[in-house]
DNA sequence: TTGTAAGCGTTATCAG
DNA sequence: CTGATAACGCTTACAA
């Protein structure tokens, strides 16, 4: 069927030119003056004769690959798709093209797929998470540039770009003390990376609203609804208890709903809630919808890929900032 | 740091062999017989050395690229991504790698990444979406074998593995059957090609059992929470309201959750629930835990990489069955 | 069983 | 501005 694939060869023959100025009129070089005719030929000749170039060829060629490698354990789980969106999109806008290659989220890094990359010639590693956690990467990864994504180097190797937790946690408290609130639960997570910021974005904002720190409104336990019902309809036992609740993530405010509901509490009525995560599923279709935390997984993605092709430590240790989403519930 | 990449031919010379006997030993060939004493010095050399194949020289010389092109809208949905996973270990086992472009899910298949996807010379390309619907792919696409996976070529020129929704809306049906429920609503998603089909499984169960369709108990909407709670409200306030729903997807049976409740129903003592999709989110965390039909898609994923190495035709129109995960709800 | 040499399809370096 | 010619790192007949 496929006759042959035209080689580049073909259509300078066909043009009676030389191979090279075929490709420099391809690689659109402008170090070097071409006629504007011979341009103009040669892609006519080019879209005529169906000529693709080899991507493999170039690569050994230039030694340039164009390659990004972006290790990740997001693609099975319901989070973050956003940095790979993200990564793509400013990978594409550079010329770049993403080998993603999904891991379990409790391999640290495979190496046999780092490998795999490392042969591919990848010019650059992503390693991306669904949670914000520690890892340790394989030494090969270090033969070329690597930036962490939502994740932090146990080893302390490389650089990260995770979310704002401190921020967060700050946004979503101003939020509800902002609609008049003052006794603020934090049903929080505990999980150490995220729990530990948003805790500290809770603190500042009641300590700036003037408003007393109550360790009792504060508890935490794994990050999901068994646990945000558990733990609010303990809380919501109390006496005095909170008027307004900041679950540490969207599930537990799925089991916080539970909670007030059977407790007879109207959100927001009788009780605010605000969740952290806006995983769209849950928080658009709760009844009332969440008000929540959205983080910025495209955002982080895509500072990756930039990272990568620049400079590397304009990014280390760089926090990014998500932001409220409001709906129905505070 | 890296002084310099070593190639076959760097450890072809501190062996004293020729390049070919080492290319022979690192692609272990059978067909060439290389003394087992010869074979084990080049491996020692490869790790002292510390070489690694440069996969695009490979490809040019052996004009073969083991990659695979998969253009899906999953990677930022909430949805699917077992896709990926599936046909990532499928691959993984022959030595392949996925070049995963994620396109909006609107955009019924971008012809610039395709364009990209040819460059990089992808023997095969998937193209796989996060719905079951229809799509069109470029004309561009036919120059390598294409399978799609959770979708329907409009043209009708490729080959897809779909879920059996016949199946999965009669496995559903079933179980509500079997635990003794004869008035089974259906609350039916709008898209066509996974409504049609639950539906037909739905009838066919009730016809095996003898139990007459009763058309008021049929209703249809969109996929969401919103409208399977507008569309069990109405079916609950009906006289002789059912016994059972079978959700057409589990966000709508979200929505239905939060109906029976406010109609002062018990789930699933007062009425039984089951969903399709399991997604894992909203199925394991709705409280009672929802029993639902999980959909096979790491199946479907690596039978697609499977189809583009064999026999496509072994999978042409083939459609592979789900699950159903029982849980609390029914 | 191992070596030689000719590609694979580009880019890059120099002359012209 | 254009054209030879040598890499790029590997596979693969074909010889030895």
């Amino acid at each position: 069927m496929v006759s042959r694939r035209v080689s580049m060869d073909d259509i300078a023959r066909h043009l009676g030119v030389s191979r090279s100025t075929v490709s420099f009129v391809i690689n659109d070089r402008s170090d070097i003056r071409i006629a504007e005719e011979t341009k103009r030929r040669v892609w006519e000749a080019v879209s005529e004769l169906g000529y693709r170039p080899h991507a493999a060829a170039r690569s050994l060629a230039s030694s340039r690959t164009n390659l990004l490698g972006l290790v990740t354990d997001i693609a099975s789980s319901p989070f973050g798709g956003g940095i790979i969106t993200g990564a793509q999109r400013a990978a594409w806008e550079r010329g770049q093209v993403l080998l993603i290659v999904s891991v379990d989220s409790d391999a640290s890094a495979d190496t046999a797929m780092l490998e795999m990359l490392l042969e591919r010639r990848v010019e650059g590693l992503i390693y991306a998470t669904a949670g914000h956690i520690g890892v340790s990467l394989p030494d090969a990864a270090s033969e070329v540039p690597v930036v962490l994504v939502h994740c932090e180097d146990v080893d302390g190797r490389y650089p990260s770009i995770v979310p704002d937790e401190e921020h967060g946690g700050y946004t979503a408290t101003r939020h509800l003390i902002g609609q008049g609130h003052r006794r603020i639960a934090l049903i929080n997570l505990d999980a150490h990376f995220p729990a530990d910021g948003r805790r500290s974005g809770y603190e500042r904002a009641l300590r700036e609203a003037g408003i007393d720190i109550d360790p009792a409104l504060v508890v935490s336990g794994s990050a999901d609804a068994g646990a945000g019902y558990a733990l609010t309809q303990r809380i919501l036992r109390a006496d005095d208890p909170p008027t307004a609740l900041f679950c540490g993530t969207d599930r537990m405010a799925m089991g916080a709903y539970d909670a007030a509901r059977e407790a007879g509490l109207r959100i927001p009525e009788d009780v605010a809630v605000v969740g952290y995560d806006d995983q769209e599923i849950v928080a658009a279709y709760l009844r009332p919808a969440l008000t929540t935390i959205a983080l910025p997984f495209e955002e982080m993605g895509a500072a990756a890929v930039e990272a990568l092709n620049g400079d590397m430590d304009a990014f280390a240790g760089s926090t990014m900032r998500g932001w409220l989403v409001e709906r129905a519930s505070a």
